[in-house]
DNA sequence: TTGTACGCGTTATCAG
DNA sequence: CTGATAACGCGTACAA
């Protein structure tokens, strides 16, 4: 393995010379520039890591924080960390995994010790124990979610108390004055994941406020029948205009499917609207129009301040931005149907 | 931030004291080791982990190498890469994620410059750069899967060959002798993704030598009619008494829906058994019997390969371990049903 | 049992 | 514009 001071004297001049060569920090000239680069080439150097951190206190690593859990949703965290890991070299950053059972020590660890230069939280909770303990943490940390300890870490995500507002609102304008709510599952609650709760409480209390009825689902357990939702729930006594759907897409498909097996029409008979889901990431059959989550517009927007917060040494500790949520229309809703629904009687099923 | 020195010098001993005490290497006195461990935590330090790989030379950091793909199957891939981050933290390595577009020059640069120790490789194909260039690493590298070019690097993975006779073999002994093969998606074949090519293989070859007639669907592409496929292949004039998946969970729920609606049971009129899939990770809402893949247990191996390399110098180079493929019984696997189909004239769709 | 010196690459500083 | 040198932090061979 050759070592910079081969280069140096194989071009015949100093290391720093090379190593000034290398960075740019310094004009040489093009003659010596040549000598060193065919030098480099020749000898096939590449520059020891260890060396490059060891003065620039850099190391141009990420730590990506993502909690081991048996339950998670892989198809959709994968896509926060595929894009956070693309936007990171995008910045010159590698990305260091963390998954170890006990984060909080795991990250201390690697902040302590100057192994990564900043932390993405991933997958974060109301309370969620990463963000709790950031103060402990020797490099700066971005959350993707917004826990109730955020102090001493930057939050960014997308703002889902907006969220059930706007969809409330767009319901409302629609005409539509009762509506289903197709839960997620139901571990997403219990565990605590923020933006299902924030997106849910917020929702319901402004369809409160413009009077607007919601009928939920029961809770959605793995066994979740789909079909019987629609049965009991959709085409039940209380004769909702629109479901609102927090679930993904595969229970969704089975809610296409039957409503089609039944002759409704969408968005004709009944509106369908998704909130909080990443259709794009799933394989859903039928467009459904959606207020999504956005891991690609998060992810660059939380690298971007991360590596702006460690190369300028900007303090972001309890820094918090929620952004504007994006509805995607893709033609599932529409006016509340206001005629008796075609096709209700169908008796097929 | 406190280094080694200022500990050595609150303790009042050499750096090299210091450095013993804390590796365990050297035995020193327990009145000296009680000072220093005193000093360390007054200060709390926490070593530099540049300097930690100065001298020994190791970095407990493994690659991953991941290229990134629209079009990737994500929940299938973030299996391996969370399994395998899972069995290299248990092994004492960290995980660094590299997804650049130029997956060998990253590879190269990590290697050469120290940062890793060694480097897995995921979503291999059959003609894959990055093992075709694993001579230019300067790490020991395992890939998953089994490239045609494997000189340099080690290989491991289910043995997909064997699969296919399994299948082919289970099938014949059930009294199977017509069987539609459900293709995967069309873009996985076209893109050399090698497992999938080995079992088609494999298992269209070991059919045509136990005489069972192989009825292939149509290219799956993103618009691909499982209805129809139901309709056409399955209940076609061939009557295969069988279906061999090598396709996702959305699209056999789809399969079994669609048998569901027609009153086609499974398995006294049909059989299905699903080979080279991961359905643990998908959500099936059926239960099908399956030779699977095995994330676990494959990154579980290729840790344990790699560090052993890394840690006691083996070359393992050109190694390849196909392991025995794990048939798992879900009910849907039956003897060949011979008499007309139950529910066949059923005109209900 | 302890101290010293070395190695990696970058960069501030001083000297040409 | 270029060269020489020291310092940064740690582990460990070697000397004491």
């Amino acid at each position: 393995m050759p070592g910079i001071k081969d280069v140096a004297r194989l071009a015949d001049v100093s290391v720093s010379t090379v190593s000034y060569v290398l960075s740019g920090k310094r004009s040489i000239s093009a003659k010596t520039t040549d000598r060193v680069m065919q030098a480099i080439e020749q000898l096939g150097y590449t520059p020891d890591a260890s060396g490059q951190r060891l003065r620039g206190r850099r190391n141009h690593i990420i730590a990506l924080s993502e909690p081991i859990r048996k339950d998670m949703n892989q198809a959709q965290y994968s896509a926060y960390f595929m894009q956070a890991a693309f936007q990171a070299r995008k910045a010159g950053y590698d990305v260091l995994l963390l998954g170890a059972e006990d984060a909080v020590s795991d990250i201390q660890r690697v902040t302590r010790g100057n192994l990564v230069d900043g932390v993405v939280l991933l997958d974060v909770m109301e309370n969620d124990s990463r963000a709790a303990a950031a103060d402990t943490f020797a490099k700066p940390s971005v959350a993707i979610g917004y826990p109730h300890v955020h102090e001493a870490c930057a939050c960014i995500d997308i703002d889902f108390t907006a969220l059930g507002e706007i969809a409330s609102r767009k319901l409302y304008d629609l005409g539509h004055r009762r509506v289903a709510l197709l839960r997620s599952l139901e571990v997403n609650y219990q565990r605590g994941v923020g933006y299902m709760l924030l997106f849910r409480d917020s929702f319901l209390k402004h369809c409160a406020k413009l009077g607007i009825k919601v009928i939920e689902s029961e809770e959605v357990t793995i066994n979740f029948n789909a079909e019987r939702f629609v049965h009991e729930v959709v085409l039940g006594p209380e004769a909702p205009t629109a479901i609102v759907s927090q679930s993904n897409a595969d229970i969704l498909n089975i809610v296409f499917d039957t409503l089609g097996n039944l002759g409704v029409r969408v968005p004709q008979d009944l509106s369908i609207i998704s909130c909080g889901t990443y259709m794009q990431g799933e394989m859903p059959r039928y467009p459904v129009s959606e207020l999504p989550l956005d891991p690609e517009g998060l992810c660059c927007k939380i690298i971007d301040v991360l590596v702006d917060s460690i190369e300028n040494k900007r303090d972001i500790r309890g820094l918090v931005e929620l952004t504007e949520p994006q509805y995607i229309d893709r033609g599932s809703l529409g006016l509340a149907a206001s005629a008796p629904r075609k096709g209700g009687d169908n008796k097929r099923m």
